[in-house]
DNA sequence: AACCAAGTCAACCGCTTACTA
DNA sequence: TTAGTAAGCGGTTGACTTGGT
């Protein structure tokens, strides 16, 4: 495929528009239509290239671009759509009538984003952070607080919390390094629980014994005993709530996040996103996105505002063109199966 | 008033897919 | 089937703005 030629052939002009040239481009597309974007600045009178103009058109001068604040709707909706979407900005765009996938984009990568961090979410996978470095903050706020407020009961708490943390995250790297993890489901045959390696073989620790972890760890951390993990479902194929794994044999599903699970075979997933449990999970007490808690997202049966979502496909993207640069959050939801899950609330509670 | 850092956002770049001859 | 072109998309850049010192 031959890539169309860029503008900077010819001296043609690059950089902010002026005023004249956007009324020579409106004039141009109220008469005519824009037609082929690579004649029209030509027949517009236009120093320009065909894409500077497309951009310069759809961005900003299409007559039904809104322009302005972000309503908290639209914020809602937005996180909504990119918990599920990832950073598929145009898909996002289609359901905000009047907002461009540019203007989308930025107010993610400027607001949003650090929102979620500021949380302490990762924004990828609109769940809690559980890396050393992205607790770090928190680690050193509490520092602070010790220096400021010595010995106070919360402070201390938090203190212990922290080296826990510190400690567990150590263990997941350990985990990880030995195993070249890879999140294949755990066998549930067992409480042997087997970790894979990219090539779906076992891992440098060849079986992990689940049950010898949680024996030699369940001292320090109560809710690290069979019984509960078994009631709480965690390595049970029914009811996984927190973090539901899509299973399918030939590894292309994708576990996605939200107890989100569309049918790959319907057009039409709007019934699914629209009206999908999206909130904290009471039974388990798993909350699975900053989203859940803090009703930033609309909830499934307030989300009238959403337009329809039949163009959206949640198919394998492994083909699509935004996959080259990074990867949607919904994909890098699916990375981490039960490390997420170790780390939920009530372990980070009880081990505490 | 001047400088600097951080934030914002329009525009560009480079890639991909779709379409067509 | 192949190659060229058009258009769409997401990431990045850089000019401009704002706020703090």
């Amino acid at each position: 495929m031959g890539r169309s030629p860029c503008c900077d052939e010819n001296g043609l002009k690059k950089g902010p528009w002026t005023t004249e040239e956007d009324q020579l481009l409106v004039d141009y597309i109220d008469k005519h239509g824009h037609g082929s974007w690579r004649a029209l600045p030509k027949l517009a009178g236009l120093n320009r290239c065909g894409k500077s103009c497309r951009l310069r058109w759809t961005n900003y001068l299409r007559p039904d671009i809104k322009r302005g604040k972000f309503s908290e709707e639209e914020e809602n909706t937005i996180l909504h759509l990119h918990s599920i979407l990832g950073n598929k900005w145009s898909a996002i765009a289609t359901h905000l009538s009047g907002r461009t996938d540019n203007e989308i984009k930025n107010f993610w990568n400027t607001h949003l984003k650090k929102k979620l961090i500021q949380m302490g979410y990762d924004p990828m996978t609109h769940r809690p952070r559980t890396d050393l470095f992205a607790s770090l903050p928190n680690i050193i706020a509490l520092a602070n607080l010790l220096q400021h407020h010595p010995l106070e009961d919360h402070a201390v708490r938090l203190q212990v919390e922290a080296a826990q943390l510190a400690k567990i995250q150590y263990l997941q790297f350990l985990f990880q390094s030995s195993n070249n993890y890879n999140p294949m489901p755990p066998t549930t045959s067992s409480n042997t629980t087997q970790y894979y390696n990219n090539n779906n073989t076992l891992g440098d620790l060849g079986a992990f014994n689940f049950t010898d972890f949680v024996k030699e760890n369940s001292a320090s951390a109560p809710s690290l005993n069979l019984s509960n993990l078994e009631s709480q479902s965690l390595f049970s194929n029914e009811n996984n709530s927190g973090s539901q794994l899509l299973h399918n044999p030939d590894h292309n599903t994708q576990q996605v996040p939200f107890n989100f699970q569309t049918n790959l075979n319907n057009n039409d997933i709007s019934d699914d996103i629209n009206c999908h449990k999206f909130n904290f999970d009471h039974e388990n007490n798993s909350p699975s996105s900053p989203l859940n808690n803090t009703n930033i997202l609309p909830s499934p049966h307030s989300s009238s505002h959403l337009l329809p979502l039949t163009e959206i496909s949640i198919s394998n993207n492994q083909g699509d063109s935004s996959s080259n640069s990074t990867n949607n959050g919904a994909d890098q939801g699916a990375s981490s199966y039960w490390p997420e899950l170790f780390f939920e609330e009530h372990f980070m509670h009880d081990i505490s």
